[in-house]
DNA sequence: ATTAATATTTAGGCAAATCTAAAAATTTGT
DNA sequence: ACAAATTTTTAGATTTGCCTAAATATTAAT
């Protein structure tokens, strides 16, 4: 299993857990930064290592044995970004990267350790739940700050982009995980919100609240 | 720097340490467990990057700049390995393999929080020294055990082979690093040794003498 | 229901890192 | 010092993952 084969497993469970269906290829080459025909041969590649289904034209979509390894890369990062941020002092805005390279290292005994010295932890530093050694995956209900109306409350309990971009105005925004969020109203000219946020009150544009996770309340 | 140009000036670094001349490419390809021919072809392009001197048929040694690279690569799977060992109850002869691969891990910041959370060792599990951040080395004056003679005395501080089977092998005659030897007698016939480990003696091979260091006392 | 637009695949190539086989240089042994 | 042995390099192939350009299939629009 190469770098470049499981990062496109990992990119085509996270297209296929959205979009229920096939995934479709532009997707995929989108996804990895790279062109079209580049994920085709790849998804070829996949499809005969027993992957993933794959039709012509068709998209595909994960075997058994594809998502069973996709979601152990996910384990993988989301417990290296865990390590990260609570024994070496990063951000939450610092850690992608580095997980993108940790999450290929290859240890059975190095994953089960780390968990075991992390706490088992259940959420990485964005939210997002961490699967346990067996692949079960505990996911919460959490609706899109985006496309809630005026009145709605709610806990911030994840994000769509993890960019260190992103993550950063969070931040400026004195937005984290954990904070109560209300709905006050919603600008029709451009969908901006007002929010409050504790006893501040502050105006997101769209384009955030679309990137922002709440568990309702 | 892709893994590959990582793991070859790191190896040359290592047969340049012992051999304060030139390092010859069968030395390269052995060490790399690959052909003569690729490391040709890699040494040469290591030599076009600026990081070794190269002339054809006379071998090569690495530039000051190749130096500090090997030098990085060698710092960063030393503190990887201490951090197995004493954050994640990893034994010394399971790390190697592991660490082979946490070193070409790219981040400033990691390997530097890494240094401090662990605290900044200056050993790691096999004796070895870490460099500092700065790229230098404090080593000691370290005799082979296979060079004693008889009545010579010292403390266990290092192996020359790091291999999973030597290591056990060593862990079943309960030798490990700070150790108090004394060499007892040499068998002319075959060069074993008797020695006295604590209040044990035991006979050990010439090899295996020849891959374990002490510090004279 | 055709045509136009879009998505996908195929064909042919490139760079990296490896290999084998053959050629060339160096070293060794007498 | 010269032949033999060894080491090293070159030449030409292979595999992986990517690319561009062209061909083909699907989807959308009128």
């Amino acid at each position: 299993m190469t770098f470049s084969e499981e990062n496109y497993l990992k990119v085509i469970y996270h297209l296929g857990d959205e979009a229920a269906d096939s995934v479709a290829t532009n997707a995929i080459a989108e996804a990895m930064k790279t062109k079209a025909s580049s994920a085709t041969d790849m998804v070829k590649k996949l499809a005969d290592k027993g992957f993933l289904f794959y039709k012509k034209y068709q998209g595909t979509s994960l075997t058994e044995e594809g998502k069973e390894i996709a979601v152990k890369i996910i384990r993988k990062h989301r417990l290296w970004e865990c390590f990260l941020v609570e024994k070496l002092n990063f951000s939450w805005d610092e850690v992608h990267d580095i997980a993108e390279q940790l999450e290929h290292i290859k240890s059975e005994k190095l994953i089960e350790e780390l968990d075991a010295f992390l706490g088992f932890p259940k959420k990485d530093p964005h939210g997002d739940p961490i699967p346990d050694k067996h692949g079960n995956i505990h996911t919460i209900k959490k609706t899109l700050l985006g496309s809630c109306s005026e009145g709605d409350k709610g806990v911030l309990v994840g994000v769509e982009d993890s960019s260190s971009k992103f993550l950063r105005y969070l931040d400026k925004l004195e937005l984290s995980l954990g904070k109560a969020i209300e709905v006050i109203s919603i600008e029709p000219f451009d969908n901006s919100m007002q929010i409050e946020v504790g006893t501040n009150k502050i105006s997101i544009s769209a384009q955030i609240a679309n990137n922002i996770y709440i568990q309702k309340t």
